[in-house]
DNA sequence: TTGTATGCGTTATCAA
DNA sequence: TTGATAACGCATACAA
């Protein structure tokens, strides 16, 4: 090997290892000259202390895995740049895993962080499964880690997720409002928290202005883009709702190319509403009415979350909650003419 | 600190560490028996090997690092993908780094990449700057690259394209059957490859149908929504075109939007087509005829390119170049009533 | 202000 | 088949 190291500049320099390495850490002592002279010979020779000797030293990584279920989505890559951002502030790396919503994969992917690679972890949940205790099996090994938007609520670690039960309620009333009196609520998993927030949010709207609630008007999507589009089509031509509610972006996608295919007209026969980051809903046809989180807020503020715990583990701060705030836009697609 | 470590399970089992090495690698020789203890004791303490001290031990990190200059954009979410897959199946890791379009930020990064933190690179560069030389001071020592879709041509390493000439070739001949015949070629950066392969087709198909060519008619755009929305209106009402390409996504959506203000009818008055891959463009009012990569495949192939070259270093193979395929689908944007 | 020596957690070489 | 040992490249305690 060829490759410049430690002792390399240091014989060039006519130094010691360890001078060379004061030169490159802000704390140490060393005269401003020597500092000087080192850093320019180590730009010329192209050194760089090796990241991972360094972090064998130090037994810290500068390095957070975020996992997320998906990336073909506006929210979670808007959100990933949020954390991109602020890790980048504070020197930190980031390690990207997706988990196509698979529990198996996420529970793969934790566990092999826990080998050092890894100084925290953000992430938000894929909830395919039932037993999440896996994560408290680490102890107080267990790393950092920050839950945003979609969360296991048994799991007791900070979070950072959005007043979708208030966001959900407004919705539906808004839909109500509009005059619908028949409201699909679609979901993707109903077990998950997230859901089930979104879900109780639609059944208290519906129940303040005495809309009867019926079961079958939720209806349990997949993450499927085919099965999908049979559930869809089956549940407008069945339960002809006049409204519906999607908890994601992609079934309110769905529910406009069905609509399509059905030939029924958004808004007039049928209002949509979804939950959803998407930049150009106004360039849809008809317009997307959205829930818009603030989605690269929410990663920054996940990202600062984990940062804090880092910073001082001392602390062992409580279980923290960030809530942050949604908007509802109206445009046509709940438009009443 | 009470965490675990090779020595502790060691001890813990009556056995050197070399063994307990030995249990997590394939090649070495070692009674099953054993083996099967000790992974079990492992799994029992959960124990896994430092990741920094192995890598350190063996040079070499199973990271690789993808560099592209956005993320909330849904080609590089797609290729980004693409690459996360075939780089979980290889076992490695993926580091993600955000340009935004930032030179001083591509260098940056790809210079604290030379420390080991990376075995190489995928990238999709910013084009910001003229002088792409720093990429060649790392001399033999530069980790192995891969481009993918906006490269620099001046420099030799392997790369994952698309047919941009052509298609940009077939998408001006589109909107001149169409019946265009002044039609605006809208890019953000006329000076990158891309922006003149792209433009370049676009010349080519002019000339061949002999539609006279007018300078104004390229129009420079900026990476900022304001300011290209001021720009594209100005475009739209002094140069008074009826037909648009665009080169890459973003500027489509500000053009609908500026039609959208300056009440211009698309297809009617202005027919609009662009590179883009953006799943829902059917759903568009009115729907974008569109120009589609294999985002994802693009981003596969750039990470077997890699993982090639990974394998086997020996080899050296010469810069080598994928061509793949975009394909134009034709939507109402271009629509002739 | 600088140098010497040690150890971070592994793995490879060699000997047993 | 297993164990002792050195080395990977660096950062720190301590000595100078």
């Amino acid at each position: 090997m060829d490759s410049i190291n430690i002792k390399k500049l240091a014989e060039a320099l006519n130094l010691s290892t360890s001078t060379i390495s004061r030169a490159f850490r802000d704390n140490s002592d060393i005269n401003s000259a020597t500092k000087a002279r080192i850093l320019a010979k180590a730009k010329e020779l192209n050194y760089q202390p090796n990241h991972y000797a360094s972090n064998l030293r130090e037994q810290k990584s500068k390095t957070i895995a975020v996992i997320v279920p998906e990336l073909a989505n506006n929210y979670f890559s808007q959100a990933i740049h949020g954390i991109e951002r602020v890790a980048r502030e504070n020197g930190y790396h980031i390690l990207i895993y997706v988990t196509d919503d698979e529990y198996q994969k996420e529970v793969t992917f934790i566990r092999h962080l826990h080998n050092g690679r890894a100084d925290g972890i953000i992430m938000s949940v894929s909830g395919e499964a039932d037993d999440h205790n896996y994560l408290n099996k680490f102890g107080s090994k267990r790393l950092p880690l920050v839950f945003f938007d979609r969360i296991y609520e048994d799991i007791d670690t900070p979070r950072v997720i959005t007043n979708d039960y208030n966001s959900s309620f407004l919705a539906t009333e808004h839909l109500i409002e509009q005059g619908c009196t028949r409201i699909a609520y679609l979901v993707v998993n109903k077990s998950l928290s997230i859901g089930k927030t979104r879900m109780q949010g639609y059944l208290d709207a519906l129940a303040k202005h005495q809309v009867p609630f019926e079961e079958n008007l939720i209806v349990d999507c997949s993450n499927s883009y085919e099965e999908n589009s049979v559930i869809i089509k089956e549940a407008l031509t069945q339960l002809k709702p006049d409204g519906i509610f999607t908890s994601v972006e992609r079934l309110a996608f769905a529910t406009y190319y069905a609509c399509y295919d059905l030939n029924i007209s958004i808004p007039k026969a049928l209002k949509v509403i979804s939950f959803s980051s998407l930049e150009i809903a106004p360039l849809l046809n008809p317009s997307l009415t959205t829930i818009t989180q603030p989605a690269t807020e929410i990663g920054e503020e996940a990202a600062k979350l984990l940062f804090t715990i880092l910073d001082d583990r001392a602390d062992k701060s409580p279980s923290n909650e960030v809530v942050l705030t949604s908007k509802i836009i109206k445009r046509n697609s709940t438009r009443n003419d």
